[in-house]
DNA sequence: AACTATTTGTTCGTATGTATG
DNA sequence: GCATACATACGAACAAATAGT
């Protein structure tokens, strides 16, 4: 006898999102279209407007979507951005399922491949002033602790792109997340990780499109700070308990 | 003259979302412990329930919230997955964002690695039985094609948790996600993926607490269906253009 | 610069579905 | 079987933002 399957009772939010998310990317909904109204999704699915609208933050949330108030408004579907893996790793570490001392560990084993990769990969005609001004702008005047953490993890994420693997490139810009969350936070010393000039010879031999000489250079540039940010992290996890009682 | 920052007008159901989530990870709600209803929410924080729903859904498709329905129901706070990540990389592939052969370079390079960690961390008393029941599962008869993957991925599942980081777990997952995806909607051939014992040597070498060999035999191992799994790769994108003609 | 139309943002009241005891 | 305590869903309204006239 043919066994019966359960009735799985599905939120209909669900099903909203399952059905907008087949429609984009089924081409229906090319990037930078824009899906119907609020209203008008309404009388489609024929569901309220609070299911609709729970459909829309979900995707948004998971970046198919941007969301525009006003005039000419609406969900306006969009290209799909690396970092949001990104967001999904900052999770586990916030919640201390990750710690920094696993995130060194792979940045260690993943970095100087991914140095190795951009120096083999690397187009002076295409890459040159893209890593060369990334470098000069790291010891530049700088507004805010964002804007200097920005820059000192910017040679880093340049040479993830030119390594040509996007895989990479989205870990490797997770990696950084965690790391600027930490520095940021902590914002404590930095220049005990940064001395000036330190990534010289690691974009010089990229440059010099010297693969080896590359991955030996990243090598040697993030065992310098190991240590110094798994011992950030303590800091940082003591800063957040104390936040939270007071 | 001091620059004047214009006024972000903030989404109130986003406001909810980060005083919630800043609630959870000062363990003012531990994992297990449930949020106030809807109802009291509403009271505490001074919106709609709309807002409150917007906010609960955003929370629970990032993985901090499991939502039960009926009495004693309501929203529980729950550990976070290694698994969101690969929804986050899954999303990267099916809007070929990501491709195979990206997936395929970054495994040949990660596996071996994890696969020699794993060797290192081995402790028998606590891995033996998992280890060996994984394989010997892996030709028994199956039910679905769901069930068929689901075993032809375990070992490598078991190896990244046996290995001890877990970044590299999260990330091993992704990619075999992203395979299965490919391999269950393409359901072509599973066989010539995996000889019968294609994972014994790895598996002896592991249990050998023999890193390199078991290093060297998972590079082995992935070498034999890279090319398969990115021919794969372009029937699963026809097939799925084409449905979404038809 | 003011007006208007469109679309999202937010609220409230109400009704229904679902699981526990 | 029934009451209870939840989530789920609906519909009508008004507020706020934005682009064009």
């Amino acid at each position: 006898m043919a066994q019966f399957i359960p009735v799985k009772t599905v939120r209909v939010s669900e099903n909203v999102v399952a059905q907008l998310k087949s429609a984009i990317l089924s081409g229906r909904f090319p990037s930078g279209s824009k899906l119907p109204s609020e209203r008008e999704l309404t009388e489609e699915f024929q569901v309220s407007r609070g299911v609709i609208r729970e459909a829309i933050r979900m995707l948004e949330l998971s970046g198919f979507l941007v969301i525009r108030q006003g005039h000419g408004g609406g969900a306006y579907v969009t290209e799909l951005s690396l970092g949001n893996v990104g967001n999904a790793f900052l999770d586990l570490f916030l919640t201390s399922r990750l710690s920094m001392a696993e995130v060194a560990q792979v940045r260690l084993f993943i970095e100087p491949e991914v140095a190795r990769l951009a120096a083999a990969n690397f187009d002076a005609s295409r890459h040159s002033n893209l890593l060369e001004k990334a470098e000069a702008d790291e010891y530049l005047p700088y507004k805010s602790n964002t804007d200097r953490i920005a820059r000192l993890t910017r040679v880093h994420k340049v040479l993830a792109m030119i390594c040509g693997n996007q895989f990479f490139e989205a870990i490797v810009r997770s990696m950084l997340k965690i790391t600027a969350e930490v520095v940021l936070k902590v914002a404590w010393d930095y220049d005990s990780l940064h001395n000036q000039g330190e990534h010289t010879a690691l974009v010089e031999a990229v440059k010099a499109k010297d693969g080896p000489g590359a991955a030996r250079e990243m090598t040697r540039h993030l065992k310098g700070f190991t240590e110094t940010i798994v011992e950030m992290e303590k800091i940082y996890r003591k800063q957040m308990a104390s936040e939270s009682q007071g």
